[in-house]
DNA sequence: AATGCCGCTGACCAATCGATCAGTCAGCCT
DNA sequence: AGGCTGACTGATCGATTGGTCAGCGGCATT
C-alpha cells in the first residue's frame, strides 16, 4: 500500500526536528513555529500530521524510549569475568546517554517531571526491563550468592546508573570542579566505577546499628 | 534606616512564589501572571522590583544557591569514625535535597541546560565549596593515605552525589522497579551507599588493562 | 475527464505572553 | 502644607502562543 521506500517523508522530519528541539530546551521553551521552521515545513502541516502540540511531544518521546531500550539490551549480554561484563555494562549505559543526547534528555526530563501518576507508567513499560536486566547481572556476578549484609544487586544497578547519568547531564560542570578531571577521560571514569562496583561486591559488610 | 522588621515585604513574596513556580515546573512554563497570583500582587509590580523575568529568575537561583551551600556545610563537620562521617555527609546532603525540594530541583535544571559557558562559572560559583569540602572528607578517611591504583576521593564524591541526586529526582519512578524499594527506606539506602564508599575506599584496587 | 484522497500551505483566530504606561496612594523630609 | 520618593495597580501594548480552516496541487482510481 504505502510507500516504505521514502524513508524521509514529512513526518519524519517533523518528528525529528521535533526531538532535537525538546531535547535542547524542554517542552514549554519549544513552540510550534520553531519546530516547522527547523523541519523545513509549515506550521499546519505539523498539526495535519500529529493533531496536537502534546501527541507530537509523546510520539517523539516513545520513539526516543523504543530506541534506548534497543541499545541497551545489546550491550548487556556477553560472557566474561565479572569485571569485563561491568565494564560492558557502563559502557553501554554510557554509550546510550552520549551518542543520542537530545532524546536521553527529553527521557530524563519527563523522569523529573513526571508526578506519581506516570511515575508507575514510566517504571513499569520504560525502565523495568532495563533495570531488571542490570540488577540480574549484578546478582550473577555476586560471588557468594545473596548473603545477607551485602549491597544488593538492585543497589549496584542504582549507583551505575546513577553515575553514569549524572556525567552525562553535568560533564559540563564536573570538568571544572577540583579533581573532576575524570569527566573528560572516559576509559579512566569507567575503570574507577567498575572498581567501586566490583569491591562492593566482594566485600562482607558491616550492617552496625 | 530601613526597617528590618517586616520579614514579609512584597519582593519578598514575589520571591518565594517565583522560587516555588520556577522550581516545580521550569523558567519557561511560568508565566509572570501565575507569579504575581500566586504572590496576591501584580504583574507589574514584579517589573518594578525585578525588572524584567530573567531577572527575578536569577535573584531566585542566587537565594537558592546560597541557603543550600549554608545547609550542607552545618552537616560536615563532625568528629567519628569513617562510617559515621559517610553516614553523616550522606544524610547532610539527602537534607539539603529534600527538605527544600523545589529549590534542589531549580538548580539542578540550571546545571542541566547550561552550555560550556555558564558551566564553568556554576563550577567555580556555586558547587566548588561543597565538592571539595565532600571530596577532603574521603580523603581525610582513606586508610593508607593516597596509594596509587585507590579511587580517588573527587570520584567518591561523585558516586555519593550522583547516587543522591538520583534518588531525589527518580524517586518516584524507583520505587516501582522491581528490587527498588529502597527508594522509600531513606536510613536503608544510607547504610547501603555508606557501604558502597567504605568497601571503594579499603580495597586495593586491580588497574588491569 | 471527473472523482476522491492526501500531503501540504497561507491566512487567520482567540488567548496569552513579557513588558510598559500613566497614575494612585501612603509615608517621610523640610 | 507642600514636595518627593517608592510600592503598587489597571489598562494596554505588540508579539507570539497553540490551534483552525478553506483551499491548493499531485496522484491514483473509476
Amino acid at each position: 500500500m504505502e510507500a516504505a521506500t521514502q524513508a524521509f517523508d514529512g513526518a519524519d522530519k517533523i518528528r525529528r526536528a521535533a526531538a532535537d528541539l525538546f531535547g535542547e530546551r524542554g517542552f514549554d521553551a519549544v513552540s510550534i513555529a520553531h519546530i516547522a521552521d527547523r523541519a523545513g515545513s509549515s506550521k499546519a502541516n505539523i498539526f495535519h500530521h500529529f493533531g496536537s502540540k502534546e501527541a507530537l511531544y509523546f510520539a517523539v518521546l516513545r520513539e526516543a524510549v523504543d530506541r534506548s531500550t534497543d541499545h541497551f539490551r545489546d550491550a548487556m549480554r556477553a560472557e566474561l569475568d565479572p569485571a569485563q561484563r561491568i565494564e560492558r555494562a557502563i559502557r553501554g549505559s554510557l554509550t546510550v546517554l552520549f551518542e543520542d543526547p537530545e532524546r536521553a534528555r527529553l527521557i530524563f526530563r519527563e523522569v523529573m517531571e513526571s508526578g506519581p501518576c506516570r511515575a508507575e507508567a514510566l517504571a513499569n513499560e520504560v525502565f523495568g526491563d532495563d533495570f531488571t536486566a542490570l540488577t540480574r547481572l549484578f546478582a550473577d556476578i555476586q560471588p557468594g550468592g545473596e548473603t545477607d549484609g551485602a549491597v544488593p544487586p538492585s543497589f549496584l544497578a542504582h549507583v551505575l546508573l546513577s553515575c553514569n547519568v549524572m556525567l552525562f547531564h553535568c560533564h559540563q560542570v564536573l570538568r571544572h570542579l577540583p579533581g573532576g578531571e575524570y569527566a573528560e577521560q572516559q576509559e579512566h571514569y569507567i575503570k574507577m566505577l567498575r572498581d567501586v562496583l566490583l569491591s562492593s561486591m566482594r566485600a562482607k559488610q558491616e550492617t552496625n546499628a
